[in-house]
DNA sequence: AAGAGGATGAACT
DNA sequence: GTTCATCCTCTTG
């Protein structure tokens, strides 16, 4: 059985909850009618407007982050060092500029075609194991920001498709590569799912 | 108009 | 563990 994910699931306030519900959903992509799909098996929720490692921290509306600040059911995409495309999912109502980053995927689909596209060797375990190298595998770039999440003839969608985790599957972790956050540095928000061999590197967290 | 810096990844040693 | 690739976005002037 499997189900799309509703307008329900991505309206919801609580993005802390919704970062560890979409651990073990089913990502999809309909690139140029080429279909590929992962499992969540790690994310990270940014909670503006208070979150300091948000794009959107204190409301900060500008043409890139403007999309975090529609209703939530789409996609924000943005580039990072230049180089990395990076998949978040946007929760809320409108206004409330929440986001998920999904940081790792665990191959499903067409796991040929991904790691073409990672210009990669096929390894399972290489594919999708952090924020940049899902992006790519899943054939994903900047053109795809705002793209809708709620249909399964759009670009993107997800997909519950049964066994839900128990609190005790998921490791809670602080977020990666925001130091910089000050007193968010530290909030958990990183989740995990446990034993799983397809999530990216621990990280090593800098507080300052 | 110019410059700094960033939710990283790969390929080295 | 270290380096560097590489470019958009925001800030400043």
């Amino acid at each position: 059985m499997s189900k799309l994910l509703n307008k329900d699931f991505y309206l919801s306030e609580d993005v802390v909850q919704i970062a560890q519900s979409l651990l073990n959903k089913v990502v999809y992509t309909n690139i140029n009618g080429q279909i590929s799909a992962g499992i969540i098996v790690e994310t990270e929720a940014y909670r503006a407007p208070h979150d300091k490692a948000s794009h959107a921290y204190n409301n900060k509306k500008t043409p890139r982050t403007e999309v975090m600040f529609r209703e939530g059911g789409i996609i924000y995409m943005y580039l990072c060092y230049g180089i990395h495309h990076m998949l978040n999912v946007v929760t809320g109502p409108e206004e409330i500029a929440h986001a998920v980053l999904i940081r790792a995927i665990k191959p499903l689909i067409n796991q040929e075609l991904m790691a073409e596209r990672r210009k990669q060797p096929n390894d399972k375990f290489n594919i999708g194991s952090g924020p940049g190298k899902l992006s790519m595998a899943l054939g994903l770039n900047l053109k795809n920001n705002g793209d809708n999440l709620q249909s399964k003839k759009g670009n993107i969608w997800i997909e519950d498709q049964g066994n839900p985790l128990t609190h005790d599957q998921i490791i809670a972790s602080p977020r990666v590569g925001i130091g910089y956050a000050k007193e968010y540095a530290h909030h958990p928000w990183r989740f995990r799912v446990l034993a799983s061999k397809y999530t990216s590197k621990p990280h090593k967290v800098s507080y300052t």
